[in-house]
DNA sequence: AAGTGGATTGGCT
DNA sequence: GCCAATCCACTTG
């Protein structure tokens, strides 16, 4: 099939200017969206259902507190929409570059929903014990859609890989983000957001 | 050049 | 619940 018979089926990512509201409105926005991968020409697909935002110079859970500018955070400087990829132990993990340019805030995906490419996420993750096992977390749902860090700085509005208009979402909770209790006051921020009882949410 | 530690996950006790 | 896996960025010497 053509790319460009194949691309007809495929949804529209959002305008570049989705991006440009506070990171905080932008985290809480992106519940219900829907991110799409064609990476390794498979399409992949799922409601993002989970949130944390990383809010730079005054955040001591992001990498870029204290305005830290290395090779790593430089995508964080750089204008919103953009991915910042990175490794940790053994998982990528995919964030939504916000804030203006100059300002290195970001918003970790930790959840989505499948919502297309099922038996390939399956393929692409292995044996799970349950279905929401595929993508029930930030390192989980890179891999279930073929995210690596050579997707790192990748415009989030256009192929291969985007964010697009998804459906309504439920109920938004929001509370203090997972895994860093060793950023002292930062970790009871409430800067983590779901959709309430959907069973793909991390924990 | 070596040491340290982490925005995670999965397997085992 | 604990912990190893396993990699990379960053700091220090």
């Amino acid at each position: 099939m053509a790319d460009n018979e194949r691309r007809d089926v495929l949804p529209t990512p959002v305008d570049p200017a989705f991006f440009h509201l506070p990171t905080l409105e932008l985290a809480r926005r992106l519940i219900g969206t829907m991110l799409v991968s064609e990476i390794g020409g498979a399409v992949t697909a799922g409601w993002i259902v989970e949130t944390e935002a990383y809010i730079g110079p005054g955040d001591r859970a992001a990498h870029s507190y204290g305005n830290r500018r290395t090779p790593r955070t430089e995508v964080m400087f750089g204008p919103p929409g953009h991915a910042y990829v990175y490794v940790m132990h053994t998982h990528h993990l995919l964030n939504v570059v916000s804030g203006g340019i100059g300002c290195p805030e970001a918003v970790l995906i930790r959840a989505v929903e499948p919502a297309n490419g099922l038996s390939v996420m399956q393929l692409r993750r292995g044996p799970v014990r349950r279905e929401r096992d595929l993508t029930s977390g930030p390192g989980k749902l890179t891999k279930a859609m073929g995210i690596d860090r050579s997707y790192n700085g990748h415009p989030l509005f256009a192929p291969p890989l985007y964010i697009t208009e998804g459906r309504e979402a439920g109920e938004i909770a929001v509370g203090p983000r997972i895994g860093i209790d060793n950023s002292g006051e930062a970790k009871d921020y409430p800067w983590r957001f779901w959709e309430k009882g959907n069973p793909f949410v991390s924990r």
